[in-house]
DNA sequence: CGTTGTGAAAGTGTTCACAGCT
DNA sequence: AGCTGTGAACACTTTCACAACG
C-alpha cells in the first residue's frame, strides 16, 4: 500500500483549504439568501474573512469554476463545494453523552444546516435514558454497537465526561466508525484511518489568555523591555 | 517602528506552539496526579499525542527547562507553561447568551481548571434573566458595558444566535474587551488588536464528512476514478 | 476592461539527526 | 549512557504579481 505522508497528487486538496471550505459555503449561503447570484473573489473573501488570493487558490483546487472578468456563480459554487465536502448525501450522526453539552449540540440549529441528521442519542445514566429530545428518545450506551450498525451511523460526537471518552471511542471504532468529533478534554488514542477532531473550550480560553497577557505586557513597561531585548 | 512580519526575536512564541501548550499542560497535570515527578520528552509527547521532536522544539521556545539525560520536572514545567499562558492570574470571563450552549459552558467543569472565573452571565430574553446558574443570576444584556467595566471582564464568550453575535461583539469591544471566543456561526468583524477565536460545530462536522467521503470513495470503485482522473 | 487562475517567492511549521550536556 | 536543545532539511501555507482569458 503506497502511503505518502498524506496529500499525494491524486486530487489532494490541502488540509488548510478543506478547513476553509465550510466558511466559504456559509458565506455563499448568506449571499444566496440576499438574492446575489454572482460574486467576485474579493467580495466573497471579505464575506468569509480571508484574503482574496487565498480564496482563489483554495477554489482552484476544486476546479475552474469562475469566469474571468466576472466572478463566481453563487449557486454553482455552493453546489460544487457541497459536493466536495460530501454534503450532497446525508450523514447519520450519533451523540454520546446527553449532559448540558450534548443537549446543546442536539438542539443546535435543527442539527446543522444540511447534510447531517441526528440518528441516535446515548447516555450511560438511567435517569436520562428515555428522555425525549429533538423528537428522539435517549438510548442507553449498552446498545451503542447495535444502533450504530443498524442505523448506518458514520460520525460520532463524544460529549461525555473525560473519563468515559476513550472507552466510548474504542467501542464505536470497533463498531466501524471512522470519524469522531470529540468534546471531552482528553487525547483520544485511535488506530490509523480513524479521524478525530477535537473541540476544547479550555484550550481556546488559554490561547486567548496568552494573547491577552501579551497585550497587557505591551502596555505597561514595554519600552523598557524593548530596549533590553534589542541590546 | 520596526515591524517584522510577526514573531521577530523578541520572545515571539510561534502560534502553532501556543496552540499546543494547553495540551501539554493537561498532560502534565495528568502525570502530576499520578504522582510522577519527572518525564522525558518522549513520554510527555505520547501523553499529549504529538511527536517528541515537536514537543522539545515547542518547549525550547519557553526556555531551557529540561535536564539532559533526565527529562523535565513535571511541577516546574507546569508552572512555566501556566506562567507563559497567563494562568497565574485569574481572568474574568463573561458568557453572553444563556441558551443550551451557554448553560453547558457555564457548567463546564467548575468553569475550567484554573485561571478562569465566570464573572457574569447575560441574556436578552427577559424569561431567562434572573435565573440562577452556577451561583449566579443571569443579567440582561442592557447592562453589558457597565458590568464588563465594573468587574474587569477581559474575555467574552459569545453563545448567542448568529443574528445577535456581531452586535454583542461591537458592544463588548466598545467596552474595552479585546479577547472573544465566538460560538455563533458568523464571521465577526473586529478592529485590529482584538483577538477572536471561533468554535464551530458545523465546520468541524463538514471537515469530518469530507474525509469520511474520501475513505468511502477509496473503497468503492477507486481504481475506476483514479484512471478517469489520470487521463 | 476586470477578474480569475497560478507560477514563483516568502513565510511558517515539522521532522530529522546529532552535538552537547548531565 | 541517555536525553535535551537545535541547526539544517523538508513540507506545507500564504502572499505576490501578472499572464491569460472571457
Amino acid at each position: 500500500m503506497t502511503r505518502r505522508p498524506s496529500q499525494a497528487r491524486d486530487r489532494g486538496i490541502p488540509d488548510a483549504t478543506v478547513a476553509r471550505l465550510p466558511l466559504y459555503l456559509r458565506a455563499l449561503n448568506g449571499l444566496a439568501e440576499r438574492g446575489i447570484s454572482t460574486v467576485s473573489s474579493e467580495d466573497l473573501a471579505v464575506a468569509a474573512g480571508v484574503n482574496s488570493a487565498k480564496l482563489r487558490k483554495d477554489l482552484s483546487h476544486l476546479g475552474s469554476y469562475g469566469t474571468r472578468g466576472v466572478g463566481y456563480d453563487v449557486q454553482y459554487l455552493i453546489y460544487q463545494i457541497s459536493r466536495e465536502l460530501g454534503l450532497t448525501q446525508d450523514w447519520a450522526v450519533a451523540i454520546v453523552g446527553v449532559g448540558n453539552l450534548g443537549r446543546a449540540l442536539a438542539n443546535y440549529g435543527g442539527f446543522v444546516s444540511r447534510g447531517f441528521r441526528v440518528a441516535a442519542l446515548f447516555d450511560a445514566d438511567p435517569a436520562v435514558v428515555g428522555e425525549r429530545l429533538v423528537g428522539m428518545a435517549v438510548e442507553h450506551t449498552d446498545g451503542l454497537e447495535n444502533v450504530i450498525e443498524n442505523r448506518g451511523v458514520s460520525i460520532v460526537v463524544i460529549a461525555t465526561p473525560a473519563a468515559a471518552a476513550q472507552q466510548v471511542a474504542d467501542r464505536v471504532i470497533a463498531a466501524g466508525v471512522t470519524s469522531i468529533l470529540n468534546f471531552a478534554p482528553v487525547v483520544l488514542n485511535v488506530p490509523d484511518g480513524v479521524d478525530v477532531r477535537k473541540v476544547d473550550l479550555s484550550t481556546e480560553l488559554q490561547i486567548l489568555a496568552f494573547h491577552e497577557q501579551r497585550k497587557a505586557d505591551r502596555e505597561t513597561g514595554s519600552s523598557m523591555m524593548a530596549e533590553a531585548m534589542d541590546a
